[in-house]
DNA sequence: CACGGCATGTAATAAGTTACATGATTTA
DNA sequence: TAAATCATGTAACTTATTACATGCCGTG
């Protein structure tokens, strides 16, 4: 499961454009992949090349042509194939964790920065994945799933991170305190 | 932070070998950072070009000669100046998720699998978690913060998973619940 | 005797990130 | 008038993954 096949996913379910499907990896993959258009506009390219997607050039007054690209037969099969023999992993990579794991070379109020600015990472992220939920046309049940695993997750972070920074206030010097 | 930032991260609490560090990386990296012996060894080439590191070959009786890597005080200035400049990233990558996402378009047999397969998981990472806070050998305090902040969010989702397999298996054909 | 652990590395490939490059339209 | 949205893409770079390549030791 790459950029190439999660592009196919999205054509699965209707043509659409490059940006289009930008735009659908913010809203609905977010949480679990992230992409670019310097992924997308390649991805596209290459699943043209291999016959899954068509492309048709749609004329727009005074914007650049839109390129909508539609999944074709063969497109649909290898997005079929790629699901099936996809083994589910799920990796993490932090930097967040890194930081905070060599913390004792930092000085506090960085660790302190490096906190808040996490927190408000996840808030933002329970924020989204709530009002998505809320949002009900997203929910061909299994975005269901994904966005609840995400929002458990991030749920339960959020109270341990608020836990955490408080007492790592508590232990600080008082002018760290003054700044929270 | 990359993994030649790790490995200095490393390094800067003792000299070590490749090995040594890979088995670092497994013990206490894993839940938030992967690299395996094709990343860290190249990494260590690079560190010891740029002079960030000093080796030393230890004959051994009959087993290959084992490179130990030292950190220098232009390593350690370079990794503190990493951690201070590095932006607290927290990057999630789901095959698993993206396969749920598309859970439609798989037959049930599969989506209990994967399921499970994750669910089993999140499991042992619990355990490990769990054992290496017992084993307080590590607790340089910050990796107390990283180990306990994915403890949160594993367990967590353990309760989730289980959860919404039990949901799954119910809504399921009764040859799939005997299955499970 | 097979398997897991110890111990090092390279080469080919795949993949994604970042910055660059352009430019009109709409909204605050 | 500044910023956000619409709309496409390329090129250089960095990075990591995978498979390959080797070989001894200890344990069951």
């Amino acid at each position: 499961m790459d950029v190439k096949h999660l592009c196919l996913g999205v054509l699965s379910s209707g043509p659409a454009s490059g940006y289009d499907i930008k735009k659908h990896f913010e809203s609905s993959f977010k949480h679990f992949f992230v992409a670019g258009y310097g992924s997308i506009y390649p991805a596209l390219s290459r699943l043209l090349e291999q016959g899954y997607v068509e492309v048709e050039r749609l004329q727009q007054d005074r914007l650049p042509d839109k390129k909508i690209y539609c999944i074709t037969g063969a497109g649909r099969k290898a997005f079929q194939t790629a699901l099936e023999n996809s083994v589910p992993r799920h990796k993490i990579r932090s930097e967040f964790l890194a930081m905070m794991h060599f913390s004792h070379l930092l000085p506090a109020a960085q660790v302190c920065d490096a906190l808040d600015v996490h927190l408000s990472e996840l808030q933002q992220l329970r924020d989204n994945l709530e009002q998505a939920a809320a949002d009900k046309k997203l929910s061909a049940h299994g975005g269901d799933f994904s966005r609840h695993y995400s929002l458990v997750s991030t749920k339960a972070l959020i109270d341990f991170v608020l836990g955490e920074k408080s007492k790592f206030i508590a232990n600080s010097s008082p002018n760290i305190a003054v700044k929270a």
